[in-house]
DNA sequence: TAGATTGTTAATCGATTAACAATC
DNA sequence: TAGATTGTTAATCGATTAACAATC
């Protein structure tokens, strides 16, 4: 069996690969090999064959991988095939958006209902998905054994309503506010940060104009 | 001058000291040591201090840095300060939730329109925000000098409206769509990618679950 | 002064890359 | 067989951490 202990570069790198093999732009042979895989993503081959490795055992010299079993053994490591449930907090703009994606299924994330804490939300459906009120959140996780949170309130709330989730058995929160969430060893957050990605964005044009400029 | 090139990880850090500067949760005082930003973000001191050091020279043993200046002088090497225009492509339920977020001007992204090849969408309008059809991008572009494209169309879309977002000038892509996207030399793409997020946090749950269960 | 804090230089760690042996 | 491709072992690179000197 194939080492289910991936670093973090890695496991960011596999849905690339299971992207591009699952996309028909790409070649369309029985088999692919991570070399065609690194040219076509812009990696290092190596790099590519040492994740495919930690993924599959099932690759011949010379022939490659069976592209089919490939994508199966993709899925499976990423857990696309083993739908999680979650919940998420805060329906506003951002929270009815993702409430409405019907990508997630795809990538195995179930979100079972939003909730928020405003009382004139409750009831209300998007999607066919209910926003339910904040006092109804511990039972339904605890019930079901909800163990994904989505947290996409305004900053100011974000650290309370992560305790909250926590308390109900959440494990891993996926964190779309502005803020630094305090957690216990053990929990997971990911952060979804806009703000990150501005910066790195703005950092980019700032050189190039820069280098431009002075050069 | 504080150096203009960091780290891409350093760059990825900056915006949360900023966070927790402007927090009211924070320690309040008029001045603030990297030691202090290090404990409230779980990070390394040394680490905050090499990053702050590439940002501001204000520094002062026993002292630290006063606030309101680090402050500033973050916004300021984020670009927070310095408006960038930007288009969106792709105006669905996550492109009409970007149109309508409110807090990009506050990290300097300036969203002027949305694009869509639907023609039912365009003229409409999005939280004062006009949905265009796509043949008048690349005017529109070129003509106020626009450098970010954000792409929220489906996957299979994405490389031909990130070819003709760079025909039109764009020089940094912001791309919400799950594709690898091919670009030219001197091109920023920053991925906001649901499925590596996904991922990670798919991977902590089995990580957790199977250690508790193994051992 | 003494001690907290800064900034720098050296050591460690982990990931990427390069070189190579194995194999279909 | 020959050559493409895999997987592994060693070398390189960059980031983090540790140790230390400087300073208000």
């Amino acid at each position: 069996m194939p080492d289910r202990c991936v670093s973090k570069q890695t496991l960011q790198r596999l849905p690339a690969y299971l992207n591009y093999l699952r996309s028909p732009g790409g070649k369309t042979g029985k088999n692919v090999s991570a070399t065609s895989i690194a040219e076509a993503l812009g990696l290092n081959d190596v790099v590519v064959r040492k994740d495919l490795a930690s993924v599959s055992s099932k690759g011949r010299p010379k022939v490659g991988y069976a592209r089919a079993e490939l994508i199966r053994e993709l899925e499976s490591f990423l857990g696309y095939d083993n739908s999680q449930d979650a919940i998420l907090v805060g329906a506003g703009k951002l929270g009815q958006a993702l409430l409405a994606y019907s990508g997630f299924p795809q990538y195995g994330l179930n979100i079972l209902a939003g909730f928020d804490a405003d009382p004139s939300l409750a009831g209300r459906e998007v999607a066919g998905k209910k926003i339910l009120p904040m006092d109804k959140l511990p039972d339904l996780c605890r019930r079901v054994g909800v163990h994904i949170g989505i947290i996409t309130v305004p900053g100011g709330q974000a650290q309370a309503v992560c305790d909250q989730l926590i308390d109900s058995g959440v494990l891993a929160v996926w964190n779309f506010a502005n803020a630094h969430l305090q957690v216990p060893r053990g929990i997971l957050v990911q952060n979804e940060n806009m703000a990150v990605s501005l910066a790195l964005l703005s950092n980019h044009l700032r050189e190039r104009f820069s280098t431009k400029g002075g050069a």
